[in-house]
DNA sequence: AACGTTTTCGGAAACGTTTCCAGAATTCTT
DNA sequence: AAGAATTCTGGAAACGTTTCCGAAAACGTT
């Protein structure tokens, strides 16, 4: 007696067929009213629910898609934005996302990757979208399945061919190459890039100061050790070095907001005043920067938008599978706060 | 010819019947080692990958859990760690996680709630993980519907009978215990406490912190407007109140990390050294807790943990529908960094 | 009144599995 | 060598829908 109710319950009660009441429950246009009505009715009567597992097998489709976190054992400041794009554009063509972590290692062949079930397994979602940082072999793992995906381009490393998947990226060398302009426009002239540059998306940072330093004439300079630790104590201990350099520099652009704060964290402890002796920009304008010590100026990416454009590129191509590939890039600003301010004045010649 | 294999398409290469072919994918053991090998080999050559959408409409089960984050609009530091322990565990059982935010007002009634088609709909999920922040009104509205749940306790507002009801909470009120009988230990007597107590949790907190005081005798004190601003704004905006305190004020109980970030941030400003000229405890342990300045004394608590223990209760309770009802708390304990040291000595009759 | 058109409807197949059941094939026992 | 026990196998029903197709019913036209 307390079974729950299905379409064939409804359609014996209501004397109908049960392809009748599949049409009013789907809203379909060639039932009469009378009908339609009774067979509502019942439906709440019953306390009908439909059971959706039974409408993607039929209709073959999933109605969700899965949000691929590659590599990071926990979802970053960064990320938790991503997917809180994804999930509400989602949300609203009516698909659910599933969250899933996967850790691989970059050096076994695509082949012999042995991809999650939710991937593997044909009917559990409609397509992928792949965030997290990625290697080629899983890209092209999933390549070979025939599953629709969008790659978060900045944290790929690696060569792939990007020309036939879609992507969307964040603009990190114009924003950077903003921030370095703002600092030059401030009157630094002695201003230190602080990356480990054997990791793309800061190479890219990087890209964009140099342009900033070479359009201005300036000599650019850059302090990139292996980034062997988390950011955070990266730039901890970077600040060793650059206290070392003394008054050789004025400015620092720092390859994202954590390095920003282990250098903020260290000058603190050490008594170095910023912005007063040294000026700060940090990149990507995670939720703590403004809260840091003091408050950081840095270039702002647009987190939800990122996810927000990478599921509409993924329900575009769900929507129409020969659509040409895209490969989108968001812009990037830079956020002004107290983290920078003019050099401080000094004879040019006490230079150590 | 492209078409994608399945199990009749493996039948019929093997010439065996579709339910031999079932059996050997499932691994069932009544099945010869020679039929059980051809079957193999013609599937791997098939390419064949399981439609697990049929498998599960006919098993009755969806493999999949949703995780309901409440009324937050973006996934808290907090929580994201809750999710990551939820999705970690469920991928172990093989099942996947739906990441689903859902925004509701606390006063529209339970049967008039309007709830999202993941929950509603039958076949989407086995059980449901609610976090976030959460009213009665959605949990009596989910208890209606005969999924299996289990509800992250710290955050509900409000009255519901969790008698039964699954529950996972975490020991905020031991926790600030702790925190508190610490900075009297270390000589403070002149402790406040700050933040909202008409926020159930930060409550809880305040009991331990009550029960510390007056354990050894001392007056608590407390500042506790209403917070209609984030976290971090309502701690900057108290720290102004705790100075105008002036002497009277030797350390601060904050109820989380972010109120805490807000002091700190003032005092540094205002230049009143921490903790030379004043001790501050958190509440959380946030990632970032221990890049503030000075690194925050903070009560950890256990994240991943949390979500790890909710996904077990859920997984049992579906294991075992007939299993009584739980109420799991979660310890906390105290992390000292560098945010509290001993008062500072001062005639204490030079009070203001 | 006969016919054509339109509207409304029900039966049945289909989606891709699992599992029950009965029967065939094999082995064991005497 | 016959019967019993065991092992293996295939057919078919079932899960809860949607949708195709054909037919019944209603209506309009002549």
């Amino acid at each position: 007696m307390p079974t729950i109710a299905t379409i064939k319950d409804i359609a014996r009660k209501a004397k109908v067929g049960v392809s009748t009441v599949s049409r009013v429950l789907n809203s379909h246009p060639d039932v009469s009213t009378e009908t339609r009505d009774k067979v509502l009715r019942i439906a709440e009567e019953l306390k009908y629910r439909p059971h959706s597992r039974a409408r993607q097998l039929v209709r073959d489709t999933t109605e969700t898609i899965c949000f691929v976190m590659s590599n990071r054992e926990v979802i970053s400041p960064f990320h938790s934005h991503v997917l809180t794009g994804v999930e509400q554009f989602a949300r609203r063509l009516a698909h659910n996302v599933i969250f899933m972590r996967f850790d691989y290692r970059p050096d076994v062949a695509a082949s012999d990757l042995v991809l999650p079930p939710v991937i593997w397994e044909r009917g559990n979602v409609d397509g992928l979208i792949i965030a997290g940082m990625n290697y080629p072999n899983f890209i092209r793992a999933v390549k070979r399945l025939d599953i629709p995906f969008v790659l978060f381009g900045n944290n790929l490393v690696g060569q792939v061919r990007t020309s036939d998947i879609d992507t969307v990226w964040f603009d990190s060398k114009g924003g950077t190459r903003k921030s370095t302009e703002y600092l030059i426009g401030l009157g630094h002239r002695d201003i230190w890039f602080i990356a480990d540059l054997s990791l793309p998306w800061y190479r890219r940072c990087f890209e964009g100061y140099l342009q900033a330093m070479e359009g201005r004439g300036l000599q650019p300079r850059s302090l990139e050790p292996k980034m062997d630790s988390p950011p955070f104590d990266y730039g901890y201990a970077s600040a060793d070095e650059i206290l070392k350099l003394g008054h050789r520099v004025s400015a620092i652009v720092a390859g994202d907001d954590q390095i920003a704060c282990g250098l903020l964290s260290k000058f603190n402890q050490q008594g170095v005043r910023v912005p007063n002796e040294i000026s700060i920009v940090g990149f990507d304008d995670i939720d703590e920067a403004k809260y840091f010590h003091p408050p950081l100026t840095t270039v702002h990416v647009p987190k939800e938008k990122i996810g927000e454009e990478m599921a509409r590129v993924l329900f575009d191509k769900l929507a129409d599978p020969s659509r040409p590939t895209v490969k989108l890039t968001v812009p990037t600003d830079l956020v002004i706060r107290e983290s920078c301010a003019a050099p401080p004045k000094r004879n040019r010649s006490s230079v150590r």
